[in-house]
RNA sequence: GGGGGAAUACCCAAGUGGCCAAAGGGGGCAGACUGUAAAUCUGUUGUCGCAGACUUCGGUGGUUCGAAUCCACCUUCCCCCA
């Protein structure tokens, strides 16, 4: 059937493997499937690499399906070994309520929570009062450590070491996958490509347990075309929450992005029709532009909001389209008596510049700017003619902008 | 429990008594070129008023005129044997 969601979401470019293609197709021709996707409290935001299971489950929301978002309050607490060359750090019961309450608000951007259109459950509700003896009686019983210690996932771990404890966290998501089984009819689990091999344990246990039928399917990771995950800044991933991440930076993350990665973007992070993006597919170089300013206004509208949006476009246009914009951009006011001091200081103190000494390598580099002239020298003292209104406009290097305002008196 | 190895700046990684603020690479920052892209090239990348000085090489104490480098103890991590 031609507009399945099942080809939509293959289009776009989401699907990474699916256990059994025909099936699961067949699962998602008709409204009303349920599925579900995990995701692990390990940060008090969600990342834009959740954020593409975020799309994923959305896309699927509105072809009419049920999605349940599973919080790992309980797996949370163990960490999951995959792709990981260290142990995770083992998080407090309350730092990982807290990340929960987070997710929760970040999930409900994208996804309708009314009336049970979808679902949010804390495994940590039947993990928790697990009993170890009955537990590997029912589940570990079902487990071959053969076959464990032969997924991908472990192979890099057992050489350089895996806990006990790791090795369990594909026992306990298995577990998880049979449990909505059991309390929702859920029957399709979908994950990161490197949740695999725990997707198929979840099936195979159900299969298993209720001879029920159950499949998986993995999204691909949101990567560049160097094949690098995207998604990560020197400071560390790009958070949708705006206080970890700002909305203007998260703005100019997705306008600076590399040509080649552009279309991708916006068939996973955006809903622009698929018909839409084919049109921008076969433009090149400056062509791209406006295309790269489209999808950085549409994700920064999806989750920070419209109005958001539209301010930090205006801000972006004002800086680099226009000389002024003096209103848009990160503003330090001091006392006006403060001018007497080098300009140096005033930036250390406002952390514009981190030391004193990077702020002389950027004088001596040419890097540095007030009102769009060049700094000079060294132990620069604001005069009164650089004033503008009672303020300077203070340039670092090509691209950020501040304003220094004095107040009187 | 026994034996061996490692810990260096943001990361990787040289350095094994003075020539080390510490090679090299990555990353970052700035400049050139551009399209607010990529690639490339150049410079720069501990702090302090540049020169110079000061604090750095897991921690503490010691040897020495002088230590990242030698010694002792401690902490952490890895490997092998049990």
């Amino acid at each position: 059937m031609p507009g399945s969601i099942y080809d939509e979401l293959q289009e776009r470019g989401f699907i990474a493997q699916v256990t059994h293609e025909a099936e699961v197709r067949d699962y998602l021709s008709q409204p009303g499937a349920t599925f579900y996707i995990g995701f692990d409290p390990t940060a008090d935001s969600l990342h834009v690499g959740h954020f593409v299971q975020m799309m994923a489950m959305a896309h699927l929301q509105r072809a009419g399906h049920r999605p349940i978002a599973l919080i790992g309050g309980g797996t949370g607490m163990i960490g999951d070994p995959s792709d990981r060359t260290e142990m995770r750090k083992i998080m407090s019961l309350e730092t990982i309520r807290h990340n929960v309450t987070k997710f929760e608000s970040q999930m409900g951007m994208l996804l309708d929570f009314t009336d049970g259109r979808a679902l949010m459950v804390d495994n940590a509700e039947w993990l928790a009062p697990l009993n170890y003896i009955e537990f590997i009686r029912e589940i570990g019983s079902q487990f071959s450590v053969n076959r464990m210690l032969a997924a991908e996932a472990y192979k890099q771990r057992l050489e350089r070491g895996l806990t006990f404890l790791e090795f369990n966290y594909m026992l306990l998501q298995a577990y998880d996958f049979l449990e909505l089984y059991r309390r929702y009819d859920c029957q399709l689990q979908i994950g990161g490509d490197d949740q695999w091999s725990n997707i198929i344990a979840g099936a195979d246990l159900i299969r298993r347990k209720e001879r029920g039928q159950a499949w998986g399917m993995t999204l691909t990771l949101l990567t560049n075309s160097a094949g690098e995950k995207m998604g990560k800044t020197v400071g560390g991933a790009v958070w949708l929450d705006p206080k970890k991440f700002k909305p203007y930076d998260f703005y100019q993350y997705w306008r600076n992005i590399d040509d080649a990665d552009v279309i991708r973007c916006l068939k996973l992070l955006t809903f622009l029709p698929l018909a839409e993006i084919r049109e921008y597919e076969h433009l090149e170089g400056e062509k791209l532009n406006p295309v790269k300013e489209l999808l950085a206004f549409e994700l920064t509208k999806t989750i920070h909001g419209e109005s958001i949006a539209q301010e930090v476009n205006l801000t972006a246009k004002a800086i680099f389209s226009g000389a002024g914009a003096a209103d848009r951009m990160p503003e330090f006011t001091m006392p006006s008596a403060a001018r007497q001091a080098p300009l140096l200081e005033l930036l250390t103190e406002t952390g514009i510049i981190p030391s004193r000494s990077e702020g002389r390598r950027l004088i001596a580099q040419g890097g540095l700017y007030i009102n769009n002239q060049p700094v000079e020298s060294v132990d620069y003292i604001i005069s009164d003619s650089d004033l503008v209104d009672n303020a300077v406009i203070v340039r670092r290097g090509k691209k950020k902008y501040y304003r220094l305002f004095f107040t009187e008196g």
